[in-house]
DNA sequence: CGGAATTTTCTCGACAGTCGAGAAAATAAA
DNA sequence: TTTATTTTCTCGACTGTCGAGAAAATTCCG
């Protein structure tokens, strides 16, 4: 059953149009907006004084750029009107990012996490300490602070608040809106998801909105994320367990403790597994040293058997799994992020004969491939579009203090 | 980005709503239409006026039931406001089901298809040709038909109006909505969407709505469907092309030309090539009859070793793709449809061995599976609930005439 | 049989929002 | 200084929702 509409909530829509379009074009006129919204002059008019008024606004005094007739007054999301937090929990370290509302990066430090202890609790303090830090080293108050992006590795559930499994901490669930329940808005996104989004995000700014896309990250884990544009050009994203599909009944054991997981034949370990001749229901190393794989590629680049044998089983995975993906999906770009990308040369081959199996390969032919080594700046780009769009619609949504004239 | 909203659109999408609620819950009063939808009393009473007005819904004269104060005079949908046809297109024959507005069932009729001929131009003749008897039987002009709802298994377009392959035509393209172009409302279906479509509005009935839902429907080809509440409450429904997402690399040829598909370890063709122990890359015969799969059946009921071996092979492969399906969405239950449900006996055993080898399977445990025998019955309720849905829309759209008092 | 109680439906005025048109403002060019 | 041009702002019309209370229709009860 659909949900029921009021006059209010069409202009709670229209302003969250106007925010969102001001944060994500930049500053822009009243007649540019108009024409970028679709909404009649007045219309902005009408929401761009009460936004101006809440001081969530405000106007850059004229660039009386060339061509006659009255100049245009800028309009521009005030930075100062909120903060965000963006934490990314590695497996190594969590790092804190503050930005304000017009997305630039305040300030960012790293705390590094001990592995010997995995316990939740333990985490949660520090976790509670590090946002502290972040507060105390910009000095400011909780209260300016309007989102509180986390995102982690694994599986988390579809309220985008609880972490179901992580490589990190294992079954152990995190629920981060009540332990965090001091904090305004906390969500919780899976890291490959936020590389999806922030790509989606950019194939939109290219003019090519609407195509779905997939963002495959390769490294210890391997993670997926699909972002494609819904209905109503919004973009809508997901991030499947990939990683655990099922890839063959080989008996390879993968460190969720099933067997015979993508990630089992093509996460890091499983390379190096297969390279040295490792039995493949040995339990898998916990970390796998980078340099200890840029080894092993390298002697697969010089013809070494077993270790380019490596490669292309995990390639074949990673196809096989794609394929999958499309089936049940459709057929989308793929652009490959994370540390494993350097390997792709190596990869390729098995990747392309996994795709060409399936009737949807065949169909649909190869997808593109491309690689996009810069994650964490994918990463990042992903918390704060998704952060800033719910504070756009949080302070669109907050009424007007009455009688403020 | 998000679209643009106003006044009138608020009326449509109410006007929508309340139309919705007429047909899905049957005769409402005022009242009860005012609780359901959370609208006003005032509102209702002035969209109920103009649909009032327009002849779409009417008011049956009150039904005294107990009660003192005021009778309640019920609104209900005019049947007679509008028809649809339903199409579904099966491998040997064509069902043409005409209902009216509310949903009941006015005509049914079936014309077989040659099978020797598969091209699609004749086809089409055909299917217009069964359209117009379909008006001709009932004495309906063109005009009185708001929607034609064709259902068909295999792969269709993302905009609803494509096939883009199917068991029948292969890959041969059928574009209904320009081939149809003189109807004015013609969407196409996946078949084993329809009946998650329907399963979904059953489970929102019963109270359990919000829920994700798959439908597995089992036969010659091997159908999936899944339908899962959305933000708004809304039903989402999806259907992958699951018979043909890779099973295994063992070289069980499918009819659909690649290699290793679900549907060639577990469509009719592939069980009956294990049973016999023809080679798997022999080209599958176009069509099984059920009195030969009964006969595989009993006697692996009977204990032959390798009757019954196909039928576990055939759920081994369900069964793990289904855990791959669940890795990508989630874990949910599952429900059977189609002729193959009668082996479910047989199926079973590896369908849970397939399940349960994934770590989503440990996580989430099994999910529940119930069969539905009447598959017929679903999909017919799929083509009215989403052929219905449009229709309301669509009325709830076009303007009250103006000056018409 | 008539009035009180009750329940439902309808109506009216207030309020919120969008839109188009045209006035007002601000600048460059003539 | 005037005119042309472009942008921004303002006003009135229109549409929509909502709450409150009037009006309608029925049962209950003396």
């Amino acid at each position: 059953m659909l949900t029921r509409s009021s006059t209010e909530l069409v202009r709670q829509q229209n302003s969250a149009l106007v925010l969102a379009s001001l944060r994500r074009l930049g500053a822009q006129s009243h007649t540019e907006l108009s024409a970028r919204t679709g909404l009649a002059s007045a219309t902005v008019s009408a929401i761009t004084a009460e936004l101006e008024r809440a001081r969530i606004i405000e106007r850059l005094e004229h660039q009386s750029a060339g061509g006659r007739g009255r100049p245009r007054v800028l309009f521009s999301p005030r930075r100062d009107c909120g903060y965000l937090v963006a934490v990314r929990i590695s497996s190594d370290v969590v790092q804190y990012s503050l930005a304000d509302y017009a997305g630039t990066l305040i300030d960012r430090f790293e705390e590094s996490r001990q592995h010997a202890d995995p316990s939740t609790e333990r985490f949660v303090v520090t976790l509670r300490e590090g946002l502290a830090k972040a507060l105390q080293r910009s000095a400011l108050g909780r209260e300016r602070v309007l989102a509180v992006s986390i995102s982690s590795k694994g599986i988390v559930d579809p309220t985008a608040t609880r972490l179901l499994w992580s490589p990190v901490f294992g079954t152990a669930e995190i629920d981060f809106a009540s332990v965090l329940c001091e904090w305004s808005s906390v969500t919780l996104s899976n890291e490959t998801l936020l590389v999806a989004h922030a790509l989606g995000r950019r194939a939109e700014k290219a003019g090519e909105g609407g195509r779905s896309l997939a963002a495959l990250s390769l490294g210890h884990s391997v993670g997926l994320g699909i972002a494609s544009g819904d209905a109503d050009g919004d973009l809508k994203v997901s991030a499947p367990n990939f990683g655990h599909m099922l890839h063959a009944t080989d008996g390879k054991a993968c460190r969720c403790g099933a067997q015979g997981c993508i990630e089992a034949s093509a996460g890091f370990y499983g390379i190096l597994r297969t390279a040295f001749e490792v039995p493949p229901d040995t339990i898998p190393a916990k970390f796998v040293p980078l340099a200890e794989m840029d080894k092993i590629a390298l002697r697969a680049r010089q013809g070494h058997r077993m270790s380019e044998y490596a490669f292309r089983q995990a390639g074949l995975a990673l196809g096989q799994g794609l394929s999958r993906v499309f089936s049940l999906h459709e057929s989308m770009p793929v652009t490959i992020t994370g540390l494993g990308a350097r390997f792709m040369d190596l990869l390729s081959r098995g990747i392309e004969e996994g795709l060409m199996q399936t009737q949807q390969g065949r169909l649909q032919g190869m997808p593109a491939i491309t690689i996009a080594p810069d994650e964490a700046t994918l990463v990042f780009e992903g918390h704060l579009d998704r952060a800033l769009t719910q504070v756009d619609r949080m302070l669109a949504g907050e009424r007007p203090v009455t009688g403020d004239k």
